[in-house]
DNA sequence: AATGAATGAGCGTTCATTCAT
DNA sequence: CATGAATGAACGCTCATTCAT
């Protein structure tokens, strides 16, 4: 599977996930990136040019990832019901986001991105609208669902719902039994919402 | 209602917000806050201790602001049915969240806030989570509604879809009439897609 | 005396300009400075918005001096006879060079200086040629010489053999008595050598 | 005459010198010369031993390919008059030192050179020195010159004047006709002035 | 109460050099 | 013999903050 990155890159790349996950593009520093991932304060350079530019390689580099498990994804829908695969679809993303979270929420805030970087993630946005307008056509046809709700917003709904849910935590974790894995719980909790949501969208 | 800011802190919590709603906390310098706001460079230590202290202040700032149009808010759901309040409840926090989204953006994200903070938004969230519940028990009295489902559920999908259309504009604004202004056509359409969506989740 | 430097950036520059003199702009750090000028590191781009930019104030800075000099010297040439104006002026670019030598020898070299940088140094250049013209005129009117030597070779001629003698010191200390301060000592041959060499040029 | 440098070193010279003597020592990196040369970064540490090094063998390579056009040079002022001989060394220097001008310049500036170095830059002068003691001495007793001022002195004169010609064009440029090169009308136009200066000095 | 000059720490980056291959 | 990946040190600069006034 080629990506066009070194392992050294992807693991550079990983380490800078996560802290940037934690903390922010500004609020994580190049040195402490290197020091998290074992390597020299200068590889940074040295490998991707800028700490802006890792920021873009990081970006592409979840992206090709992200894309490379929709085939997985995409293949387990076919021969289901449009009503199992918009199931399918939503413990998907849900699984998803709550991974990549911070990936999400980046654009336009905090971040000045280029117009490359936001179209990397578009590219995954848009991606993901085609699968859902398929199914979401394809249970009109079945007289699975009898509504059309725009892609954009079933998206918007649910990618926001997971992502609130994530940033929130301290909010939302009241909600959940505290001895349980808040993730896992948290997990299972926005799936089972989300299914509902989709389908109060789709059947009416 | 109390708010402890004088005059002049309030002016730099202003501007400060503007700031950092577009380019992030630390993406904000505290020279360029104090360069816009008028005030010299020592200010923002000099009133609010430091620059952590000062977010703390703006989250605070901006919650007590909220509560105080919430009574408002609450004043108008005043007299109409469950159907009529969710309706109206769905508009008052599309429009808030429009004006401040990035301030539901921030915690535990590129900010490691402390705990202070965070309960200042809880503090919102629970007050207004409060509020659904009254509106859906309401309803499911009356009949408007038939199933309750949970505050928190409801809450993170109206957040947290505004907030995806907000920082994804680059990807919405392709399903806008592009010569509409982007937000007001946006605060539109989300508002009569949460509108169906709650109404979907609450008559089954 | 207006400069429009204040002590404490004149102090940066005089200590600047010492370390510059001897190990060229690039071979002195920004560090090196703050520390022999006893300032903290932050200064000098505290002061001057950059190393560049201390760099083009400290070549304004020498030059506001010497032109300030200058009047002094331009005064004492009052009342001479041509020949007399001459040994002066010898005298006076001699002495000036050997205290400002690395101030001529940048230009061009080792330092990508702006168009700035470089007119404040021609500002200097024109200044004392127009003062060369004078005297060659006035000395071929009185009979004092016969030959008018274009002023621009004339300069070139002084400032080149004494930033020759600075900068090759090694070579030419070898023709001075050795118990001699070198300075002192070069300063009174140069002087005698530039002199005749002048007479030599503008009486054939 | 034995060099002792392997073409490689020599290539990698060459290119070193052309870069350098446009930005300086400091102001040309390891890795740009290596990469006009076309040759490993490292290449330079391993033949030479450092940047530093590189710059004394550069020193000396150069002297050795001045020293080796010295013999066709002194072979051509056989049977010639001292005044053919003066006009000859003059034109021969000029023409030299336009090449490599960065050469003269660097010593005791810009460069904390070591002892080797400046004896190597010293051979030349004391190379050179010589040659115009011998010529002197020739045109005195021979009856074309009637002075004997100091070769050391006219040598300063020499090459000082020509290296302000060359370090301060954006001044000297403007006494020259812009249509013409400005290094091939400067170079006509310092050997006269300079023939000039010295039969002024010789011939009193 | 408020200033602005000044600070030390830390930033992202580039440097000449090293070393395993 | 030559490479190029990798390094530690130092670079110029900006940061939030302090302190004398």
């Amino acid at each position: 599977m080629k990506t066009g990155f070194t392992d050294k890159q992807a693991h550079i790349l990983t380490v800078a996930e996560e802290l940037i996950a934690d903390k922010g593009f500004h609020g994580t520093s190049v040195r402490e990136i290197c020091s998290a991932a074992g390597v020299n304060v200068a590889m940074i350079s040295y490998y991707f040019g800028s700490k802006e530019k890792m920021m873009a390689s990081l970006y592409r580099f979840r992206v090709e990832r992200t894309l490379e498990n929709f085939s997985a994804f995409t293949d387990e829908l076919d021969g289901k019901t449009p009503t199992e695969q918009m199931k399918i679809l939503v413990a998907f993303i849900v699984n998803h986001i709550l991974k990549f979270s911070y990936f999400h929420g980046f654009v336009t805030q905090e971040w000045q991105s280029t117009a490359e970087v936001k179209d990397t993630l578009q590219e995954f946005y848009k991606e993901f609208a085609a699968i859902i307008v398929r199914i979401v056509d394809a249970g009109n046809a079945s007289g699975d669902f009898n509504c059309k709700p725009a892609a954009e917003d079933l998206l918007a709904t649910m990618i926001g719902t997971i992502i609130f849910v994530i940033r929130n935590r301290n909010f939302y974790e009241k909600y959940i039994d505290e001895d349980a894995d808040y993730f896992a719980a948290a997990e299972e909790r926005i799936r089972e919402h989300l299914t509902t949501t989709m389908f109060g969208l789709l059947r009416r």
